[in-house]
DNA sequence: CGTACTTTTGAATCGCATCAAATCTGGTGG
DNA sequence: CCACCAGATTTGATGCGATTCAAAAGTACG
């Protein structure tokens, strides 16, 4: 496996130990397959390199409940150190993944310090991450989603999306057409900036309420 | 301190070395004071005891961008590891918080085996939740977000509520009339039997759509 | 060049938020 | 024990904003 181009692109790779790294099987995915089921002994713990995983659980009347959805990165950071799966594992886009020992991936956690250490930041992280997010669907309309997701994951009111608007979308739990018109509506009030990818919260108070209508 | 006491309350605590017990601090919190502010070199870790403590970042437009809210339980897990804060902390209702020297914590993190399993463990639960919670939060309607929950807090399909309808309408992303008139709705369907603090889904479908409109 | 997907705009609808208010609850103090 | 208060629970009426359905235009890719 080709780790050198695989770490350039996937920095959360970097910090896996090479001794670790020559455990990992890369295992290509197709749209419907299951990685594992609810009640499978855990044998492995997942990286999804490109495509999309949801972890699912079905209700007694055939729903899905989707209880998390991962587009790159490790996935089920929960079930590393359980006995079982608690969920499905299903492929919702094609893609692959790498799949880590559960054995190997906890001897690593406890015998390599540096390796430990990046696990315990990475898990820190990603939950100061998860909870902004979970503040920014708390709230009601999508302007102050659009505000808050700026202000949390950009760097001084500027963010660059590395992503398509309509998936920034999903993100936001907005339908596309919703942050389409809003993000017009901040740019034309003066609020935002938009240049191509670059999203900027302009420094000047973003309400300028007297102005009676939308002119005459 | 009584930590006998505190543990029986707040079984999270159960996992702290006795050492690292010694050196917490107990601090009644008011409203509106402030643990912290961004910037802060970081010098403790906090538990919530009782109230709620919101980490915020102000915007250069004096408004308030909540990233966390803390009601019982660790805050600010990702901080643990940082130089400084990354936020504000300001107390949003009154109650009280230990403080750990980060100091010691990160050495009982080192040196405690069990204590650092238990941690990353506690991590990795949280992490499962909080992204369970977004998915939950990015469904649009309130039925669907209502059976998200049974489903993924409950077992098997019942749930019993540990805190208010108010709050728990807020952890739903819903206002509280909104949460009791769809609860009134789902329990008349039959699709939730209510019984207090328990809340059971019904084990049949809670489709039952060929019945052209309410009926006639 | 055609296909698939994103971006964009329009129009209509519906569900939730909002504002209001009444009732019920638990807890406090006289 | 009762009066009283703060908060939760419940119901009603109204309006707004996001969803939904629809369709056109733009863009990337083979």
């Amino acid at each position: 496996m080709d780790w050198e181009a695989l770490i350039e692109s996937q920095p959360a790779l970097a910090v896996i130990p090479p001794k670790l790294r020559e455990l990992a099987a890369r295992r290509d995915t197709e749209t419907g397959e299951m990685l594992f089921r609810l009640g499978d002994r855990l044998r492995d713990i997942f990286y999804v390199v490109a495509g999309e995983i949801r972890l699912v659980r079905r209700t007694r009347n055939g729903m899905d409940i989707v209880m998390q959805r991962s587009r790159g990165g490790f996935f089920a950071e929960a079930s590393f150190n359980t006995k079982v799966y608690h969920c499905d594992a299903v492929v919702a886009r094609p893609g692959a993944v790498l799949r880590f020992p559960a054995q190997a991936f906890r001897a690593a956690l406890a015998t390599d310090v540096v390796f430990r250490n990046a696990w315990l930041v990475h898990l820190a992280h990603e939950l100061l991450k998860s909870r902004a997010r979970c503040e920014r669907l708390g709230l009601k309309s999508a302007e102050q989603r659009i505000i808050h997701y700026i202000e949390s994951e950009g760097a001084d009111g500027i963010v660059t999306l590395s992503e398509s608007r309509k998936a920034w979308a999903a993100e936001l739990g907005l339908t596309h057409e919703a942050l389409y018109r809003t993000l017009r509506r901040l740019q034309a009030d003066g609020t935002l900036d938009i240049d191509a990818d670059r999203i900027i919260l302009s420094r000047r108070k973003k309400r300028t309420p007297p102005v009676t209508g939308s002119a005459s």
